[in-house]
DNA sequence: ACTATATGTAATCACTGCTAACATAGGCAA
DNA sequence: TTGCCTATGTTAGCAGTGATTACATATAGT
């Protein structure tokens, strides 16, 4: 068959996906897959390439370098985590069970989505305004809790300063959902090559 | 004066410091500063060894691997966080206070000593029990603070399970803390080379 | 003085992120 | 249809990395 020479070897594209047009999902799914398995720090661009059955460059068609990837992913997750606490203040209800649902759904989305909340609070990505979205996201799912907070402030009417107790509330719920992750997610990458 | 070919190139080691017996400690002091400008993501054992002025495998022979430096870091901060926090916690005064200042004295810690913070709680290291004495360094320093929350149910004759309000209170100060610390310090490794 | 051990070095490997130059597919205008 | 443009992929290649191996040297204990 006299095949081209594959620096990474066993990637030889098929030939016929050649073209396939949704690798950026795929990529981002795959990426998901392998980092819940091996950690951030172990993540390679050129696997993941290969797990995709696609030449080693090709991710960088979507993603500018490995961090972006990172930050699409958070992007992802600041969305979802962003709807879903919209979706649970906007409903009806008294506001302290709303809140009661919000803080809930926010730790539950943390255990259900790891590698995203670890990439959206963890320390791997620094500047959330180098990447194009990332900061947006991120605030406006900061802004669905803190409105209903500001309900609640003012429904209970409450004395506390507003930040002072949004902080605190922030706090609370970002520490139960972190340390829970910490806890229980302790045993990654156990055995290396 | 026909030196031998460095791979790593303006290394040369002045042959003065060939043994200079304190590698270890300095590699850590140098880690801990070079993390906090660049990030663990890009920290680099090759660049670390260049500027202790050393081959590139040097460092192999105090730290079996990358993480096992980190792991050293990260011990090296629980124990200091286990002997401040037990300071404050065995020192006289009543209980209530005592507590708030072992929470203090917790949340400082993280503020002053974010790269190790973020190495002990962050996701980067994975098992613990595969660094040998991170396990047991972090159990202390939990210890101490646990030791003091049971003195403050009994004292107090508080009627929550002890173990729910350990796990509060730890999530409480825990999210103050890492919080903090993911918003202050949001600017590392702001330009690539 | 002799030797063992701890500590450092040189050479090398497989792998990584990333860039540059080239190739192809599919859509759109003529 | 023909022709070109853009999006998406490919190959080749560079510099840097973690890690292993075999070798060199200094220091401590005898």
């Amino acid at each position: 068959m006299n095949s081209p020479i594959f620096t990474d070897k066993a990637t030889a594209p098929s030939k016929g996906n050649y073209h396939h047009g949704e690798l950026r999902e795929l990529l981002m799914d795959l990426a998901l897959a392998r980092i819940a398995i091996d950690g951030t720090e172990k993540f390679s661009l050129r696997a993941l390439a290969r797990e995709a059955n696609v030449s080693a460059t090709a991710p960088f068609r979507h993603f500018a370098n490995k961090h972006a990837l990172f930050a699409a992913l958070a992007t992802e997750g600041f969305q979802q985590l962003g709807e879903k606490v919209s979706a649970v203040a906007q409903s009806s209800g008294p506001v302290d069970q709303r809140l009661l649902a919000a803080t809930m759904t926010y730790i539950e989305f943390a255990e259900h989505n790891p590698v995203a909340y670890q990439l959206m609070f963890g320390a791997i990505l620094g500047d959330f305004s180098e990447f194009e979205g990332l900061s947006a996201a991120a605030s406006n799912a900061y802004n669905m809790l803190d409105k209903l907070l500001v309900e609640v402030v003012e429904v209970k009417q409450l004395h506390f300063d507003e930040l002072v107790l949004g902080g605190l509330i922030w706090s609370a719920i970002h520490g139960i959902a972190s340390l829970r992750l910490n806890v229980g997610q302790q045993d990654k990458s156990k055995n290396a090559p």
